[in-house]
DNA sequence: CTTAAAACTTAATCAAGTTCAAGAAAAGAC
DNA sequence: GTCTTTTCTTGAACTTGATTAAGTTTTAAG
């Protein structure tokens, strides 16, 4: 759980006493591959924070296929802010893509952690502007490049990433079929 | 300067001081069609609250064509929050479509206003959970629509909005040509 | 009212990526 | 270790949308 309070330390300050709280409001919790935090229908309870391994969140379109829209891995929140904030059953799945430890902040005491530690009002306005900024970068990306293009800039970011992951996640995820990215692949060989 | 009250008021609750202290705080503003409120290489300086009329965010891609990735309407807040937060120069423009009426929330005075209301914390982490959850929408649009039912799609939410913006305008918003947004039109008469 | 600039249309050609189908390779389960 | 399931590959036919270039319509300016 240290990781976390470090990585909420990076945007703002906390007092040892903010620690505590914070440690005992939050969960920790060990996750095997291919569990589930969330499944479609279902109404989304918390946010995750991932203290290692690595989540995604997918749908499934209406040719059945599953779609990768989100990965998250070490020092990223994962969540339905749609599910979470409107209590509305939500679309998508939260599944491990390997095993995984994480810190659960359940939504029925969230209020008590923002009333107990200002702070992390602040924490989640920061991590949200950056992860918006985020996903509007990554509209320009998918609108400026090809998706060749895009998959030698992800493979150059993540090299390690490649290798822990099926194709046919990363595939959907940046937004083509996985027999395309088998023939991308097939050209540098 | 009252929409932007009841704008806020529908997030958080705010005392009639709090709402002076906005008022002190924020500038009010008139900007003509085609000002900019941002450029290419300059810092932004603020987040701007649209009260009326319609901005867009732009950036000039490898072939010096102008890319529009955001409008933003009545009540939509409108930034570079990456130039912003960071402070260093912007990749875009933003641009009034039309006259228009703002608010304005200087950089160098958002920290004084979260200090004296920190209920405007709070509003700001609800406003960019939308945002968020919206531009992660958008994405999965791209990936399971066509060009043509990204158009129809958009004509059926926002009809008048039609008649309000430039085709070439849209049609990079969409992530197509405005070649393209013709041809999808010509088949509908 | 006239002219220039901005915005839109049309059509031919071309490239990027999908679909479908079949087979091969890898990874888990027992 | 073998069997089953999951993941990856290959190729042919097809679709969507980009590009280029010329012409038309609309809007704004003097």
């Amino acid at each position: 759980m240290q990781r976390l309070l470090a990585h909420i330390s990076k945007f703002v300050e906390l007092t040892e006493e903010d620690k505590e709280t914070i440690l005992s409001i939050m969960q920790y919790q060990q996750v095997k591959k291919k569990e589930y935090l969330l499944r479609q229908d279902a109404v989304c309870n918390a946010n995750y924070f991932i203290l290692k391994g690595c989540f995604r969140r997918y749908y499934i379109d209406e040719k059945g296929t599953e779609q990768t829209i989100q990965f998250a891995i070490d020092n990223w929140w994962i969540t339905d802010y749609d599910s979470l904030e409107r209590r509305a059953p939500s679309e998508y799945f939260i599944q491990a893509v390997e095993n995984a430890e994480i810190a659960v902040l359940d939504k029925r005491v969230q209020e008590d952690l923002f009333s107990q530690v200002p702070a992390m009002e602040r924490y989640f306005r920061l991590v949200l502007q950056r992860a918006y900024a985020a996903s509007v970068q990554r509209i320009r990306y998918i609108y400026d490049f090809s998706g060749e293009e895009r998959y030698n800039h992800f493979s150059n970011l993540f090299p390690e990433f490649l290798q822990r992951i099926p194709q046919y996640m990363l595939a959907s995820y940046l937004g083509f079929t996985p027999e395309f990215l088998s023939k991308i692949r097939a050209k540098k060989i």
